[in-house]
RNA sequence: GCUCGAGUGGUGGAAUUGGUAGACACGCAAGACUUAAAAUCUUGUGUCCAUUAGGACGUGCGGGUUCAAGUCCCGCCUCGAGUACCA
């Protein structure tokens, strides 16, 4: 019998349905792990073979674990809301819910061709009601929870109106958007309404007036990891900045414990180095600066307290809301003009201009509160009004932003530190500041003749004991912004009574999505569901018309794969204390700083309200490489429909077409197809190679239609199967670096299987398998490779696995082994990997159950001891012979057989040995001079 | 600009702790089988010199440490990813 992988594959598929061999339960006799895929979007092109990469390799790692006797949880879902199907519902008119559907079932018919081992009655859809009412759940605790810095942790916003009601905010320390100040006869002195609007200072998700990405194009607002380099990442449309009332979720009070947390987990570096800078700590000073004539004080954060003595100017952000108040009426005009042509820039324009200096002069006055000098105010776009203050004191001296802004307008600039090994300089000749940290103090009273950082440190404690500053820790990161001004999302359990937000009753969650004529804004602007009919709560409330993120459902998505049934909790208690939390997450890079920081926070929260018991819910984290496109191309010769292959297309003039690369084999272009494969090249002529063939050129780009270099795994598993497959994209090279895709070279996996399978059969293609005793060079064979694989696989590096295994088998094939003793070990090793084929060849060993339940070999050290070691004699090191030696011989022994070997005469020849290294069982090195 | 990662044959890659560089494949070449093709099998395949034996060179570039460097150290170059007025 040959290797007949389509009806091999067929008939497991059916038999792991059948007997429901994925299906996984709580088992407290065995220990849990819990191996996770980043769940897809299912779009309408469908997976390229770039997309189950991921899915391969977390496929073996779940199948390992199990042979290791581990109850092992993988499962899969879909990340069902998102924009593509609503952009095409609001083209077609289609609903989304059909074409994510479609889409989503296209996906499911895909992954299934793959043999994958989920646990599909465990899937979850984030656009099904049952599993957004959690979505909507947890939203409702986070409004009804603050964050308690005193205690670091959310805690209930009931408490927190006792403490109001008890003491006002004397005895406060929460995470907050302004800092308020009022006694308890005063919290009891406001109206609800007003005493509404207080809480919402304070909740976890709560509504704020607020700057944001507004993408005209997309007719909605974006968070700030959705926009990339000032374009919309779905999309790439501008995105401008506006201030509207939004939802917001106080992901800002988790900024030390989502920094704290990353010293827990097994992630690799750059992704931690990733989180760590988009969180981005900064320990500084915060400073008070009086303004001349006027009550405000203006604070600012900096990192360089040092240099206060070397502050010329103040900054502030254009959408302060200092701008307007110390703006004086003789600037008045100037600055609202500024701020009018700011206001128009698009984010990607004030990016692209980063070199453009602009600013306006504010009128009034600030007080340098440590030599009491009055330095002027301006206004400048390169002051951020999110981070820090919204203010900078300008050091122009020693930053290169204030240098340059210093220079445009003519303000003066004072040296206060002397960079190491350098003088004093007049600062009039400067080219750039001087904001080297290492350096000594100048013109700085107190400071002077102190190191930067022995500076910093006594200002800190001198503007305390002064009481014009105080010490303060900022964070880059950012409320996230929860609003989405469009349909295809959760709607959002909210209904406005007074025009104040109140959260529906748990009892009526889900609220579900209403049905729409049109998936576009209404006439007055409002998001799509002002579209719904009867669109209220309780025949009395309007319902918020907003609808929830694509992050919102994929940040507690895991815990719900734990317990996907439950209708009274979002993960049950027995089964959150079982699964506890993700073993092995593996994805993709491009979540580094969004669902990875959401799903923590949130993860954080419901520990916090003690809904879940782990803190972290990722404990290892691997990122696949991204799958590149390997395009090919050919070269028609200018003005005519010939083409001339690769090695010759410089003897004319050519233009270089892509070609689709599934009518290209090892770069040889099928010109047959090709003809076919579009009208315009039916009548194509060919200028071939010698022999015959028309080579293509080729380039790595990114896979896409438009290259004509996607490759589909269909294709694949109906040309060579689905364990082919596998292996290939395994063997194509570390599974956590990006390469590109490339079918040339799979026909050597394939050859593998092949010759696996003929160890089971005779030349006749009958099962012949012996059950006589395995030799010593056969057991060598199988447990060098049973130490390799399992090694191999701890370390995730899955490509040199089915090396290991081509060893094996091109070495059994040499033995002519037919062991049954053998070919167990071997097929439950293959199993992981390419298991259809190694459950056929499982019950052609006469095996009843999966290959999936069977254990996996145990390695036995002795069988690879050996009497003997060869070893590599070299000379000043440089190897010349081989030497054969006894493993347990002594170094003299050895050093006598050296030196009378017959090879090393010539390398001794007129030489005398100076040293002899010789490391057991490596390496013989002889140093002769 | 800053941070991180990577540069090894014609190609993908291997070398896990400093110890035989190029495993395993693809491709290519020659051969066997075949009327032929496919499939399969055998042999060869880093570069250069040499008929052979053999030798020299060789892991992006330049230095260094070491008996021994793809691997460690210093200085560069190139490519990729992330990030960017963060005070």
């Amino acid at each position: 019998m040959d290797y007949n992988f389509k009806a091999i594959e067929k008939k497991w598929q059916k038999q792991w349905v059948d007997n429901k061999t994925y299906k996984v339960e709580i088992d407290n006799n065995r220990p849990k792990y819990y191996v996770l895929d980043m769940f897809p979007y299912p779009s309408g092109a469908g997976l390229h073979v770039g997309h189950p990469l991921g899915y391969i390799a977390s496929d073996i790692y779940s199948r390992f674990k199990r042979l290791n006797g581990f109850n092992v949880l993988h499962p899969m879902g879909y990340d069902a809301y998102g924009l593509p199907a609503e952009q095409f519902a609001i083209q077609t008119g289609q609903h989304p819910a059909i074409t994510t559907e479609k889409n989503l079932n296209r996906y499911r018919e895909q992954l299934d061709k793959i043999g994958f081992c989920y646990d599909w009655d465990r899937e979850i859809r984030t656009c099904e009601p049952d599993y957004y009412k959690w979505t909507q759940w947890a939203f409702t605790e986070m409004f009804n929870h603050y964050y308690n810095n005193k205690t670091q942790k959310a805690e209930s916003i009931d408490s927190l109106i006792k403490e109001f009601e008890a003491n006002g905010t004397q005895n406060i320390d929460a995470s907050e958007t302004e800092a308020l100040s009022f006694t308890a006869d005063e919290w009891k002195a406001k109206s609800d309404k007003e005493q509404q609007e207080v809480l919402l200072n304070y909740r976890l998700a709560y509504l704020a007036d607020t700057m944001v990405n507004w993408c005209p194009a997309l007719g909605t607002v974006l968070a700030n990891d959705e926009v990339k380099d000032g374009l919309s990442e779905r999309g790439g449309h501008p995105v401008e900045q506006k201030l509207m009332r939004q939802w917001l979720l106080r992901v800002s009070a988790y900024s030390e414990r989502l920094l704290q947390g990353l010293n827990d987990v097994d992630w690799t570096d750059s992704l931690k180095e990733m989180q760590r800078n988009w969180i981005g700590k900064s320990e500084g000073a915060e400073m008070k600066f009086k303004v001349k004539d006027s009550d405000v004080v203006m604070d600012i954060f900096t990192t360089r307290a040092d240099t206060v003595f070397g502050v010329t100017f103040m900054v502030l952000a254009p959408e302060s809301d200092l701008t307007s108040q110390l703006t004086t009426p003789e600037q008045k005009d100037a600055v609202d003009a500024y701020i009018k042509a700011t206001a128009k820039r698009t984010e990607r324009e004030r990016q692209a201009e980063v070199d453009k200096v602009t600013g306006v002069f504010s009128g009034s006055y600030a007080i340098n509160p440590l030599n009491g000098e009055e330095i002027p105010i301006w206004v400048g776009d390169y002051v951020l009004a999110g981070y820090g203050t919204g203010a900078v004191m300008a050091v122009p001296g020693h930053d290169t932003r204030d240098f340059k802004f210093a220079r445009q307008f003519n303000l003066p600039i004072v040296q206060v530190v002397i960079p190491e090994g350098e003088e004093a300089t007049d600062t009039a000749t400067w080219d750039d500041s001087k904001d080297s940290k290492a350096g000594t103090m100048v013109n700085s009273d107190f400071l002077n003749g102190l190191s930067v950082p022995e500076a910093i440190a006594k200002t800190k404690t001198h503007i305390k004991e002064q009481g014009v500053g105080d010490v303060k820790i900022n964070y880059r990161l950012r409320d996230a912004i929860f609003s989405r001004q469009r349909y295809w999302g959760e709607p959002f359990p909210v209904y406005y009574k007074d025009g104040m937000p109140q959260m529906v009753d748990a009892a009526d969650l889900p609220m579900q999505l209403p049905e729409v004529d049109k998936f576009l804004p209404t006439e007055d602007g409002e998001p799509p569901l002002g579209r719904a009919k009867n669109w209220v709560y309780k025949d009395a409330y309007p319902l918020e018309l907003n609808t929830m993120p694509g992050f919102a459902g994929s940040s507690a998505y895991y815990l719900r794969y734990m317990d996907p049934k439950n209708d009274t909790a979002l993960v049950g208690k027995e089964a959150n204390e079982y699964w506890q939390d993700v073993d092995l997450y593996i994805g993709g890079t491009e979540h580094a700083t969004g669902h990875l920081i959401y799903s923590r926070f949130w993860n954080k929260f419901l520990f916090d309200t003690g809904n879940v018991i782990k803190d972290e819910p990722y404990k290892k984290l691997i990122n696949q490489g991204m799958i590149q496109g390997r395009s090919n191309f050919v070269y028609r010769i200018n003005g005519t429909n010939k083409f001339v292959s690769l090695n010759l297309k410089d003897e004319y003039e050519t233009t270089a077409l892509h070609v689709d690369v599934n009518i290209v084999h090892n770069d040889v272009l099928d010109t047959e197809k090709f003809r076919n494969w579009n009208p315009e090249y039916k009548d194509a002529e060919f200028v071939l190679e010698e022999d015959d063939k028309y080579i293509c050129g080729w380039a790595v780009e990114k896979m896409s239609k438009s290259m004509f270099n996607v490759v589909n795994p269909d294709d694949i598993v109906e040309d060579y199967g689905a364990d082919t497959l596998r292996l290939y994209e395994m063997f194509l090279g570390p599974l956590e670096q990006s390469k590109p895709w490339n079918t040339n070279g799979i026909d050597g996996v394939h050859k593998f299987l092949r010759k696996a399978w003929r160890l089971f059969f005779d030349a006749e293609g009958n099962v012949n398998i012996s059950d006589e005793k395995a030799t010593k060079d056969e057991l060598k064979t199988l447990h060098k490779t049973i130490k390799k694989i399992s090694d191999d696989i701890g370390h995730f590096s899955f490509n040199t696995c089915v090396s290991a295994f081509m060893i094996c088998v091109n070495e059994l094939t040499e033995q002519k082994c037919n062991k049954r003793e053998i070919l167990e070990g071997l097929t439950t090793l293959l199993a992981p990997f390419a298991p259809h084929i190694s459950e056929e060849l499982w019950s052609t060993l006469g095996h009843s159950t999966s290959v999936c339940d069977a254990a996996w070999p145990v390695f036995e050290p002795s069988h690879l001891v050996e009497a003997n070691f060869s070893y590599p004699v070299s000379f000043n090191g440089k190897m010349r012979f081989k030497l054969e030696m006894p493993v347990d011989a002594s170094k003299e022994q050895i050093e006598e057989a050296v030196k009378t070997h017959e090879s090393a005469q010539k390398w001794l020849e007129g030489k005398s040995i100076r040293k002899m290294i010789i490391v057991p069982k490596k390496i013989i090195n002889v140093v002769v001079g």
